[in-house]
DNA sequence: GATGCCGGGTC
DNA sequence: GACCCGGCATC
């Protein structure tokens, strides 16, 4: 177990990586050993950072590992060794010791197969992640503040409280999540890491396949995500996640195995799903893609799950417990649902969007042709809500070309919606006009007035009459 | 400067 | 909607 974990690590930054350690096996510590350097090079600052952003990062990373057992060993917030830390951290070590102590539960954690001393060695990632010190929690502090600052949610100190709004609905259910019914704990940002990246396959649960679509898309909403989570938890007494244990749920299709230990539900799918044979300790790797961590905590959720009622729960949010668990489950859910395993949910939503843009940027195109045509200005109208086109502004071509269909009143119309729409998103600035920058280019046709001259200037077609785009010759 | 045509005004 | 034109961008 231990070298299959040591081996994962690794894995748990890169999904790719991942499997390469499997084949290193035979030597445990070497593995260790590289699978801890090679978390701090994918993880360039690691353990020296102090940013909130760049902890969490690698946390996440870390936490995307298979392996709960890490994890609880001492990965996450809540079962940190010591020990860990003095390994990598070194100095941090004393630093780190007071807030956790040996004797927390967090230490023990580990299941059975968990805290070996080599183990240990290799968790180091998460340790870093972490603020240990009273130094690293003014780092955080100072960190904290800054992100409330400029941060609107920051300016909400309610959330805890109140968290009426709708807009925060999204958070308070992270936050729930994060503010488990346990006392008060380490930062709340571990809790939140845990609950958005935790799996590391990508077909997985929601949480997975959001933070994977996240990043993949964007790294601000992440970031946003977090540094949300700890301006709460500067207000919010901490919590403890000693109590949260992790279980591991099969995410195979249909398939709702949830065990405690990640060997078993490797074992699992490796027999089950995969068809291996599962008294053969040959594994590589891949069965780790088919099932996520879920963080349970045991204190609320044996409350919660004997009496639905929000009410019990020791400390402030008794209600939020709930939504841990039934977040976690439902996210993974309908990851499951839209994805097969080993394709992540992400790329969809990217496909789908890069197709709309493609959409619209050609749409744009084919338009100028037809400028007397309304039909095709109507069609374009459809679409016209991906009014994207306006985001390339830098292209004079596409707008132009609508511009051209200006002839007919519709064209207008389109024009104003895409306009509105990008507005919102860019710049008052750029505008209701469309302005010279997105006038079209001299068609290459000849026009009336060059065909018939001024002398004729009644053969020309109205438009050119009108001193409008040239009807009769067309680009 | 010539040309093309957008945006807007008038009827 | 037809007609016209100021004004601007492009050539």
């Amino acid at each position: 177990m231990t070298s299959k974990r040591l081996l994962e690590q690794p894995r748990a930054g890169d999904s790719t990586e991942g499997r390469e350690p499997v084949a290193g096996k035979a030597s445990k510590t070497n593995t260790l050993q590289e699978g801890a350097s090679r978390s701090f090079e994918i993880s360039p600052n690691g353990h020296y950072f102090t940013s909130t952003r760049e902890g969490h990062y690698i946390h996440k990373k870390f936490a995307c590992g298979r392996e709960e057992d890490e994890q609880s060993s001492g990965g996450v917030l809540k079962h940190s060794c010591p020990a860990h830390r003095l390994i990598l951290n070194g100095t941090h070590v004393e630093a780190w010791s007071p807030v956790r102590g040996p004797g927390e539960p967090g230490c023990r954690l580990p299941s059975p197969e968990t805290p070996h001393p080599h183990t240990s060695s290799i968790i180091p990632v998460p340790h870093d992640r972490r603020p240990s010190g009273l130094a690293d929690k003014e780092v955080m502090a100072a960190t904290v503040l800054t992100i409330l600052s400029t941060s609107p949610l920051v300016l909400n100190p309610s959330s805890s409280a109140s968290g009426a709004d709708l807009a925060g609905k999204g958070w308070k259910e992270s936050l729930s999540a994060s503010y488990s019914s346990s006392t008060s704990g380490n930062w709340s940002w571990d809790a939140s890491d845990q609950s958005v990246p935790s799996t590391p396959s990508p077909p997985l649960s929601n949480d997975p396949g959001k933070s994977f679509l996240l990043s993949s898309q964007s790294d601000d909403n992440i970031e946003e995500t977090e540094s949300t989570h700890f301006l709460f938890e500067d207000p919010i007494p901490r919590k403890r996640k000693n109590s949260m244990k992790v279980m591991f749920k099969c995410l195979w299709k249909n398939c709702e195995k949830v065990l405690s230990t990640s060997s078993g539900i490797q074992r699992h799918i490796r027999t089950i799903h995969l068809g291996r044979n599962g008294d053969s300790d040959y594994s590589d790797g891949e069965e780790d893609f088919y099932y996520s961590e879920i963080e349970v905590n045991m204190d609320t959720l044996s409350e919660g799950l004997s009496n639905l009622t929000p009410t019990s729960p020791t400390t402030s949010g008794p209600a939020p417990v709930f939504p841990v668990l039934t977040c976690d489950a439902s996210r993974s859910e309908p990851a499951r649902m839209i994805h097969t395993p080993l394709s992540q949910s992400a790329p969809s939503t990217l496909c789908h969007i890069r197709t709309d843009h493609a959409y619209q940027a050609t749409s744009p195109v084919s338009i100028p042709s037809m400028p007397s045509d309304p039909p095709h200005s109507e069609d374009r109208i459809s679409v016209s809500w991906q009014s994207p086109p306006v985001i390339y502004k830098g292209l004079p071509g596409p707008m132009t070309q609508i511009r051209t269909v200006s002839i007919g009143e519709k064209r207008q119309p389109v024009n104003h919606t895409t306009v509105s729409k990008t507005h919102t998103n860019t710049t008052s600035t750029s505008t209701s006009k469309p302005t010279t920058g997105t006038r079209k280019p001299r068609g290459e046709a000849k026009k009336c007035r060059k065909v018939y001259g001024m002398e004729k200037r009644d053969l020309w077609c109205t438009a050119c009459r009108w001193k409008k785009a040239c009807q009769r010759f067309t680009d």
